[in-house]
DNA sequence: GACCGCCCTGAGATCGTGCTGAGAGCTGCC
DNA sequence: GGCAGCTCTCAGCACGATCTCAGGGCGGTC
């Protein structure tokens, strides 16, 4: 698992939005956002974070049923719902739907962080998260065994955990020290080539599978693995920057 | 759920034990009760619960004190805090100790219910397990004896020792150091390769017996029980087309 | 257009991983 | 004591994996 916790903030207003990308930042946690329903639901897809915060009010798809879709699929991400309704009902509603905690608008930051990381603590027991998807990638980390459509994908440890990192980060920028780091550890006993060589070696794979493009060199300053679909979930709403 | 959930309910005020355990009973739920710190923690460190409902008034010892030993002990039970107290502090402090949600008094039972639920779902992946299957493969653990296909497999106290931690985590990947942990104990007296020898044995026995391919090696990972069903069923999945 | 720096790739020497047979130490049983 | 079964180490082998190196392409900059 990677160092950093990977948290997907999804609120239709940019002002939380905001406040919480630096206020959980500040804390540690990598952040990435969704302002609605279908994009939440696209980049939740991937499995690839360690916290999800969802809104329950949003446009194009309800909390709810991002929350539904993400379990039907088999995404078992904790979930942490935020709505302004205080219901019983609905919180109700949203923990049978297999939510991990809910918060009442307003809530206070304090709790809020509290409440994530009893859910991240929870989350590092049962270690490994299943699977996760790019598109028509999947990587399931508890068999080691990486598929494209459905056809495996053979790949050496080295490879599997280049793989491994950039799938987990989708959506961002990995530099080659990142994963020199992940990869190779802290002693790094490998140059920079290296992890070229290995990028090289895992595309050579993957085109051959007719997965081109899934990881792609962002030149100077490292790789990225990710689909049209989580671009267009993450660039369009002007979520990512640098 | 298979059998019923086992819930502690730990609350000094008997109309809350007696409304608390009527409501949960209905549901379907087995109720244990305790009214003060010290027995419920008594209770509690059987670990025979599935979840504990624990207040925090009570006499005795408080229910952070109760939660903090447990988790001391090594406790994993999921744990839901009650409280009159809606002070964001007392929250935070409970989920930091290890609470895995948080109710204020007073609660609607619909609330109490769905947390109850939403915990349970979350644990009831790995009850009753005295005997696991893998195929043909059938292991006992009570009478500590393994079959195929009906036959009988004879195998050394360490040889079992290794299948019953493969076949418990079947479609996970095993590695040689988790091995060495949970089958020759913390003080690592063997090495790796004892593993492999054991692996070997282990393999020569079952291909006798026509059941290969149950342990496979993923090379650079570890080891991994599974069967072609096994596979399909946790494959599937992953492939599902939209 | 010329240069520089970043990135990719093929070749190939070296390294490591995993499997196996042999056998030494131990224990318990006759 | 002698035997049997279990445990574990060791050394050797095969083969795949790893990583460096050198050369070449490509993009950005002046």
């Amino acid at each position: 698992m990677g160092v950093r916790p990977r948290v997907l903030v999804v609120d239709d207003e940019i002002g939380v939005r905001r406040a919480l990308e630096r206020g959980l930042s500040a804390e540690g946690m990598e952040v990435v956002t969704a302002a609605d329903g279908p994009n939440a639901l696209r980049v939740a897809l991937t499995g690839a974070f360690d916290v999800v915060l969802l809104d329950i009010m949003l446009p194009g798809l309800s909390g709810y049923r991002v929350l539904q879709r993400m379990r039907a699929e088999g995404v078992r991400t904790p979930v942490l719902m935020v709505s302004a309704k205080d219901g019983e009902v609905d919180q109700a509603d949203g923990l049978d739907l297999g939510a991990d905690g809910y918060l009442v608008k307003p809530f206070s930051f304090v709790v809020l962080v509290a409440q994530v990381r009893a859910l991240l603590r929870r989350n590092s027991v049962d270690l490994a998260r299943r699977r996760l998807k790019l598109g028509e990638l999947v990587v399931d980390r508890a068999m080691r065994e990486v598929s494209w459509a459905g056809e495996p994908v053979s790949l050496s440890p080295r490879e599997y955990a280049v793989l491994d990192v950039l799938a987990s980060r989708a959506g961002s920028v990995v530099t080659k020290d990142e994963l020199l780091r992940s990869v190779w550890g802290d002693e790094q006993a490998a140059t920079r080539n290296a992890v070229e060589v290995y990028v090289g070696y895992l595309r050579r794979k993957l085109d051959a599978m007719g997965a081109g493009e899934v990881v792609r060199t962002v030149r100077g300053h490292g790789y990225l693995a990710s689909t049209p679909d989580l671009d267009a979930a993450l660039g369009s709403a002007g979520t990512r920057r640098r």
